[in-house]
DNA sequence: GCGGCGTTCTTAACAGTGTCAAGATTATGA
DNA sequence: TCATAATCTTGACACTGTTAAGAACGCCGC
């Protein structure tokens, strides 16, 4: 009479759904900790499972970093889209909603855009992910028409946008400056517009 | 009548010079596999002392850290002083003496303008350090005669070459940009030209 | 229903790390 | 010269990532 439902935890020796679950509580451990506070045995401990069960789903830990970093570009697609596909907002609104987002998840942030001591580029996901993420950006910023990526323009947007976020994560500049935001990044506009007037004669 | 004098590499027991040693060992070691890839104990084995050795002369693995990047900071601050001192001199070479001083030294500069987790920026040599350089940046970039580390200009200026530093470093950008780094660090100009014409009727 | 089989998980171990305590050795200064 | 302070070694502890060997479980074909 009481049919017994594989319900989503599973007590006992299997867990259910491990690996979304590994990957959540990195989320979390990474914001807490940042990346290096990351240990895959914190990680399983948090789940309560022993600490070489993650094996079973990632190769290691530098897999499962891979993993979650996926997730941090998949969010950020999501959110910069709108964005970037309206021609009404400018690139300097972009780079606020890019700010934010950093601001929002720094150990995230870092995991994504940090050295790759942590997570591995040549993983499939993680690859697609990032450039669907990034793809979005470039258009964006990008003389239209052009090799994009190629452009001073674009690269010298992420780069004041990318440079911005690190020294306000890492605290290397005064407190305070939340409303000069929007100016530090219009400062860009007036050398990319210049530039593409030489450029398209 | 054979006078043993107490040379540089003092066999047995006692070492010398062990601070320096540590200190040089580890700028050796930085470079050759990055921040992280350092370990206390590496350091120690490549001076051929023991583990234990360098507690007697720093507190721990963070210190010794601070220490190396404490010499960053010097070695920077002596780079780009004739640069920052020379009014003839223009911010974009002071940024291309800047990029060339990280791509020479990544391993370095990444300990210097990373995350804390490694130096610990509450040390006064190393704070002092890193202020010394630091100011003669300020000074090129601020708008003359205000309070310059708040002002949008210099903010931008190292956002943008701190953000192209990394993302060269992290390999996220495509090669062959070498000859575009001056266009790329130009692109600031106009909009910091604008920028100081408002502020100063 | 049920037995085999592959997946999932546990326990145990290894090498590496930072750090500390206790003790041996050397330099220094009264 | 000799006590004392500085320097260095050995040994240990807790932590890390990773692997091997084996136990518990879900599922598929009979």
């Amino acid at each position: 009479m009481i049919q017994v439902v594989p319900e989503m935890q599973a007590r006992g020796y299997h867990h259910g759904d491990l690996r979304t679950a590994l990957i959540e509580a990195g989320l979390a451990l990474l914001e807490r900790e940042g990346p290096g506070g990351v240990s895959l045995r914190a990680v399983a401990r948090q789940v309560g499972v022993s600490q070489a069960a993650p094996y079973a789903h990632f190769h290691g830990k530098r897999e499962l970093m891979s993993a979650i970093a996926t997730v941090g570009f998949s969010r950020l697609r999501d959110l910069i889209a709108p964005l970037a596909s309206d021609p009404a907002r400018s690139l300097g609104e972009l780079g606020l909603a890019y700010l934010d987002f950093a601001t929002a998840n720094p150990g995230l942030y870092r995991l994504m855009f940090g050295s790759d001591e942590h997570i591995d580029m040549r993983n499939e996901h993680l690859s697609a992910a990032s450039r669907q993420a990034l793809d979005l950006l470039a258009m964006k910023a990008g003389r239209k028409g052009s090799d994009a990526i190629r452009d001073p323009g674009p690269i010298a947007a992420w780069s004041l946008v990318h440079g911005l976020v690190m020294l306000l994560m890492d605290e290397k500049l005064p407190s305070g400056l939340d409303q000069s935001m929007p100016a530090i990044l219009r400062l860009l506009e007036p050398g990319i517009a210049e530039h593409i007037h030489e450029g398209q004669p």
